[in-house]
DNA sequence: TGACTTTGACAAGAGATATTGTCAGAATTA
DNA sequence: TAATTCTGACAATATCTCTTGTCAAAGTCA
């Protein structure tokens, strides 16, 4: 038994050590992912598709995820991470205005999916109704953005009241529009030009911004 | 061959016709589907669990359907037009001023999904990431709600300009709050007081409203 | 070169599910 | 009552798909 208990030592292989190589191939799949998913779509894809598409055979896709779930859970967050640090370089690049700010973090948002479409097909559409686990991966996604539009209101209009402006659901609310105008969009094969979208989309913002700041101030103003 | 093709006549069972049995028996698949979808999800109901709940067997299910997506097109089409006819109720019962009817509309609308959490279920999350289909149908259900929100805006604020209106996504942008206000109402277990939802929604369209108002009128006013 | 690891191709079994078909008995009508 | 339709239970087939396993060849290192 513990005789010779050898047991596969990983070893550098091509020049690249074990541990690599297997990052490499997980890379591999997560790209294949993003493909098959983002355009067969998620219930159309199997396992056997997305190691065709990635150059590898099963053994390998189950070396790295437990299931296809599994993937597209890796996949999402990937795509959620870089949007996320997008819009942050976009937001402390301080050029201009904090609304010049907004404006290009929303035009980052879209472009991203006017780049890559399954981006947009996964983001958008695949990531629901596939489990509870995977709705509530798309819930955190959501507040994140409502946060981010939050953050927005409060340094364009600072009279806002914080705490107020912490339990409303506004924030719900744009980053809901956001997310539908992206879903017509998308549907319609990206004929709005991109400019009009940020446009209303400012006026959006903008409107909301007027009006919870009249309301914030108004206390004051009518004492 | 010609002599006797006694083709299985329909008649008179059980007092009730041929025609009107099976009518029935659609009927109770279509109410088990909205069970099963709605609780269990889409993906995870086979037709088996479906008939189960019917109290019928397979052959019935292929009576009336062609497959599991067929039945959820026809639950969710029945979902949108029953809230669509609560809604158009709403509207005509001229009660106060549109605003109140605005949020008459906007109660019922959110009641629905209060009073039974399968047609949220569904109508919220079931219906995304199935087919290409089912995404279409999506689209239009959401098209109608937005063409609600441009009504009544209109109705409102008639100063807006009404082909300008008619060309705008905020509309679209409007429906999208609705939905993701929607999501995380029933993400939470609906703990948020329903009148707080339908407020802060009345002050999301009250200031979008306003805002149009401004704009369209500012070009007179300016001249 | 020789030993060993990695890899890809494919087999194979388990498990679901869709879909059609059979059949006997219950129910109903005439 | 006799004929016949309706109905539910279940069989059976055909497909998929997941998941693990086997194996030999190719690649790599020492």
């Amino acid at each position: 038994m513990s005789m010779k208990t050898k047991k596969t030592r990983s070893r550098v292989y091509g020049g690249i050590k074990a541990n690599l190589r297997q990052a490499e191939r997980r890379k591999k799949l997560i790209e294949a992912g993003l493909e098959a998913f983002g355009t067969k779509g998620y219930a159309k894809t199997n396992i056997k598709m997305i190691c065709g598409i990635a150059g590898l055979t099963e053994r390998y896709f189950y070396e790295s995820f437990r299931h296809k779930e599994d993937l597209l859970r890796v996949v999402y967050r990937e795509l959620i991470d870089e949007g996320q640090r997008d819009a942050m370089a976009a937001l402390e690049d301080n050029e201009g205005t904090p609304v010049d700010a907004a404006a290009r973090v929303l035009r980052m948002f879209y472009q991203r999916f006017y780049q890559d479409p399954r981006r947009a097909q996964i983001q958008l559409f695949e990531i629901l109704g596939v489990s509870k686990n995977i709705d509530r991966e798309y819930q955190n996604a959501m507040r994140l953005l409502a946060d981010l539009v939050r953050l927005f209101l409060y340094k364009v209009f600072p009279r806002i009241h914080e705490e107020k402006l912490s339990r409303s659901i506004i924030p719900t609310g744009l980053a809901g529009s956001i997310i539908m105008i992206a879903h017509e969009w998308v549907l319609n094969g990206f004929v709005t030009p991109l400019d009009d979208i940020i446009s209303e989309c400012m006026d959006l913002f903008m409107a909301m911004g007027k009006h919870l700041n009249k309301k914030s101030g108004s206390r004051s103003e009518r004492a």
